[in-house]
DNA sequence: TTATTTTGTACATTATAACATACGCCATTT
DNA sequence: AAATGGCGTATGTTATAATGTACAAAATAA
């Protein structure tokens, strides 16, 4: 229960069968065909804007009632159910295991790096730090033109508004944590 | 600046040109093609939710950053720039003033019945209450076997959960501001 | 100036959201 | 049991969201 259609999905066939409506009661309360509300409900289509708007204004409910995720106070991400992202020639693998979310300001990903690995990355948005510790291995960062080489148990922070690398320098795997902050707009 | 869809358009182009960000960034962020970017933020588009989720997930920023509709201190809402809506032949005429929206839980509409004029209507959401006032002309309102005459400056409430009527009873033009109310869910 | 890059839009194509219709299922009811 | 009505799903069609390519204007560099 991740992809947002999927939270429309259940939020709708919650609140629809809460107040006892059949799919073409929403239809004509919403002017949206009784179809189209099912393959919402089932998962099965990820509907437009207007399309949500309608639904929700012929139920009387607001917009976020629809796209709103109750989150539960525990999450266990299992690494073998994250969709790995692979870099030079997969050398270099992160493991999104917080993405962005929300209000939330900041994501936490895994990142292996095999020897020799290395990634090259843009700077990202204005503000934006980087939080790293070492696991195993041990990683070199360059940044402005200094360079960083941190080792199994320690950590760095860096503003990562600039192009910066990372880079295998052990003879090992380097596992890492890598939680990004983004600051807020204004 | 109503439909939704504006509205992120709107949003959409003041934070890109905020972040000084190009299409072709915003769409190599999002994984969202610059045509499409383009298209959102001219309002040639109504986005789906998962087109609204990448894009918001690639600026890094929250879902409703994007719908939020900032809403000025003061709105001014003319009568002929209202969609009227008619029923009973056009002898019903309703006029949505200030339709629902989000988590305000009433509409205001402005209703017009030509002499004999009448609309049959289903109940609505269980709890809902009307509010009536009636500027000019007579209105007989039938609910649960009883029956209702309020006059020119008079008012009146009931619960319209229940299917009910409304009947211009008088000899002219009949003018009245209709209150709806939905109670929240749960 | 001319050349070059960058940026946003126009066009043609594909993918899919949205609709109208029809069908099958499970209730009641008779 | 048969018939009826309400409800959700499957199917075929249309509308439009989404993409890739190409183009034109503006900005930058030479």
């Amino acid at each position: 229960m991740e992809d947002i259609h999927l939270i429309v999905a259940k939020n709708l066939k919650v609140i629809r069968e809460q107040e006892k409506l059949s799919l073409e009661k929403v239809a004509q309360l919403s002017g949206v065909s009784k179809t189209m509300i099912g393959q919402i409900e089932r998962g099965e289509s990820s509907p437009t804007l207007t399309t949500i708007w309608k639904i929700a204004n012929g139920l009387k409910i607001s917009f976020t009632a629809l796209i709103n995720n109750p989150q539960p106070d525990t999450t266990v991400v299992l690494r073998n159910e994250i969709q790995v992202l692979c870099e030079d020639s997969g050398k270099y693998r992160v493991y999104p295991a917080f993405p962005f979310q929300d209000d939330r300001r900041f994501e936490v990903y895994t990142v292996e790096i095999d020897k020799d690995g290395h990634l090259q990355a843009e700077g990202h948005r204005e503000g934006t730090e980087e939080f790293i510790t070492v696991f195993d291995g041990a990683l070199t960062i360059h940044v402005d033109d200094g360079h960083y080489t941190i080792k199994s148990g320690d950590s760095i922070r860096f503003k990562a508004d600039k192009p910066h690398s990372y880079t295998n320098t052990s003879n090992t795997l380097t596992r890492l944590s890598m939680t990004i902050y983004y600051p807020p707009f204004q």
